[in-house]
DNA sequence: TTGAAAGCGCTAACAC
DNA sequence: GTGTTAGCGCTTTCAA
């Protein structure tokens, strides 16, 4: 960041108004921080010569130093922010975290990755003033920042993906939940089963088939955690594909890869693992002349709207999203005034709409 | 925001790390700041002594302190995350400012509002350590919050709406891109066009009629430039509807009401002033039986992706979202090294395509 | 190439 | 109620 201070000419300061109201600095302090007793007479003493200097309150940078708080919270964000707000989860995450942090007087830092990296900038997360970090889905590129800020003595607060040491999480049970929404599946009917998984790993640049090696280098548990519980409730593992990101055009790709082959070849249902993808399966399917549900079943992940679909609504897993930015932004208020807050497991429910039906044949 | 300090065991500051080393705290300092000639052999005993004690670098309050910069600059966003980052335009924004300001050593601090209220909590924007602040469309609620930043000497740039005397601009020519807009409509032997707003002023609770009284009160130069753009264009007076918000459920409602008349005297078009509200408008049209654009034309504005329309594609005004963000970020960056940049004005594109035909009859 | 000293603007003890 | 004093942790002259 440059050197020195530009702009309109010097700031009045704190000992220049009490100096003008003829009172000490530390009685102008308690003038504006209201921690103390102070008359009527000092007090519009020291408020009249504020204005008159044009003095707007004490220096943020200052009152940070000498009470060691700054009021600022980060929230590590991998991607490019034009890519990480298309996904509702996040932007819902970020919504709750300012739901319960602002009335706490903390603001949000956004660290986000950029066109040319992902992953924030590591000059930032060495500089940040940070009281505390909020990280989803950490592991995998976010690991660096991570490392740097635990190095800090920053307090972390995890929302789902990789667990680490220390690190209070906010989480849902992914695996749980999909089995739930497999079950669902099987009752229907269907056996033949095609999953859209979620990146192994950030950066999200690989797509395909996700073979055994692949999956072996997984840094996202939320992708593996929702795969296993397909898996676990079909007694067997299923064919996957791998998206790059959670978003539609994705699972469209997606769509056509897996929709691909004869009526008896191609899965009778594919579970995407998040809405979004959900949405780009059920336009490559159309496109390939399936009918929903009648020829195949897709379901989602997270409850999102979905105004893409026409009538077509998505059988899918609701998770509470705003929620869980709020359950992440109390952990850091907890966390700040001492406490070792316990992991909080958010409850998801399973939402059974028109996107499924019994499997054909 | 709470008092004290807390977490792990106070952390080692510079001078420990100095003393630990046997070197004064000014060659400490060099050391990590880069900014000075240090002998090799001093430097390994410097960041040996760091290793040793865990010192992960200068604490950058203390920095921010001394060098009058805290490396943060603000966005004020009026409304609640959840709504805004619905909006791409608002998203792209964000984005093309981190574009600029990450690698310039600036993060980006959200100053949003909440569930509870519009705008900007106060205390915040009275408290953030800012170098400076971007407001987007400000005016009406914004309004407390930018005096609050004006009074405090945080440089303030602007992005649309609203000019504030001293702010430097980022705009686009709303007037002029929609005369050009509605004269294809003209062409197009359109005669009756409707109009569906934005919000005139913020907080968006308000949506009905435009009538002049209304109008009249207006604090967004956005909406009122777009719409006097249609009636130069006409050279005269158009109905219009104010929606709550720029978003699609809004220009479902205000489709709805529009339409409703008799094929004689219903609109032939439908200027919207945001994409997502033509959205709306498409959705409601399609929902009463309309075509389009044979029995209807319809009209955005941003040129953002609109996936949620099959294979119409809108008639738009294509505005360079990330480039205005992009552009913004330039600007903070020259304000803060001493510059008083110029008003900026990017152009924007007519995109003409399938939402807009003919007039029927 | 290194060190000593000043001080960024403020708040919190403590004394009066 | 108000003033005095001592730093918060760092960077930046300036001198050596």
């Amino acid at each position: 960041m440059p050197r020195s201070r530009t702009g309109t000419a010097a700031r009045p300061t704190l000992s220049k108004v009490a100096e003008a109201a003829g009172v000490a600095v530390s009685t102008a302090s308690l003038v504006f921080s209201g921690s103390g007793p102070v008359s009527d007479a000092t007090r519009r003493r020291v408020l009249d010569a504020a204005d008159r200097l044009g003095y707007a309150g004490p220096d943020p940078v200052a009152r940070s130093l000498r009470q060691g708080r700054s009021g600022i919270v980060g929230v590590v964000i991998g991607e490019r922010l034009l890519y990480a707000f298309r996904d509702p989860v996040a932007v819902a995450l970020l919504d709750g975290l300012t739901e319960e942090l602002a009335p706490a007087g903390f603001g949000l830092l956004l660290l986000s990755g950029s066109s040319g990296r992902t992953g924030p900038a590591p000059e930032q997360v060495e500089r940040a003033p940070l009281d505390a970090v909020v990280v989803e889905s950490c592991g995998g590129d976010d690991a660096p920042a991570v490392s740097t800020l635990h190095h800090r003595g920053v307090p972390i607060i995890g929302v789902e993906g990789t667990r680490l040491p220390d690190v209070p999480m906010v989480s849902i049970d992914n695996h749980g939940a999909t089995v739930e929404l497999t079950r669902h599946l099987v009752e229907l009917g269907h056996r033949r089963i095609s999953v859209v998984t979620l990146p192994m790993r950030q950066p999200g640049t690989h797509r395909g088939p996700l073979d055994d090696s692949r999956r072996a280098t997984a840094t996202s548990t939320t992708g593996i955690d929702r795969l296993r519980g397909v898996e676990d409730a079909l007694g067997h593992a299923v064919a996957a594909w791998e998206a790059s990101d959670g978003l539609i055009e994705e699972g469209h790709r997606a769509g056509l890869e897996l929709l691909a082959g004869s009526p008896h070849q191609r899965p009778t249902a594919v579970v995407a693992q998040s809405d979004l993808l959900a949405v780009g399966v059920v336009h490559a399917a159309r496109e390939l002349g399936l009918r929903i549900p009648q020829d195949l079943s897709v379901t989602g992940f997270d409850g999102i709207d979905t105004p893409w679909l026409g009538d077509l609504r998505l059988t899918t897993v609701e998770q509470p999203m705003t929620e869980k930015g709020r359950a992440a932004g109390r952990m850091v208020v907890d966390v700040l005034a001492g406490a070792r807050p316990d992991p909080v497991m958010l409850p998801t429910t399973l939402r059974v709409r028109s996107s499924t039906g019994p499997a054909p044949e």
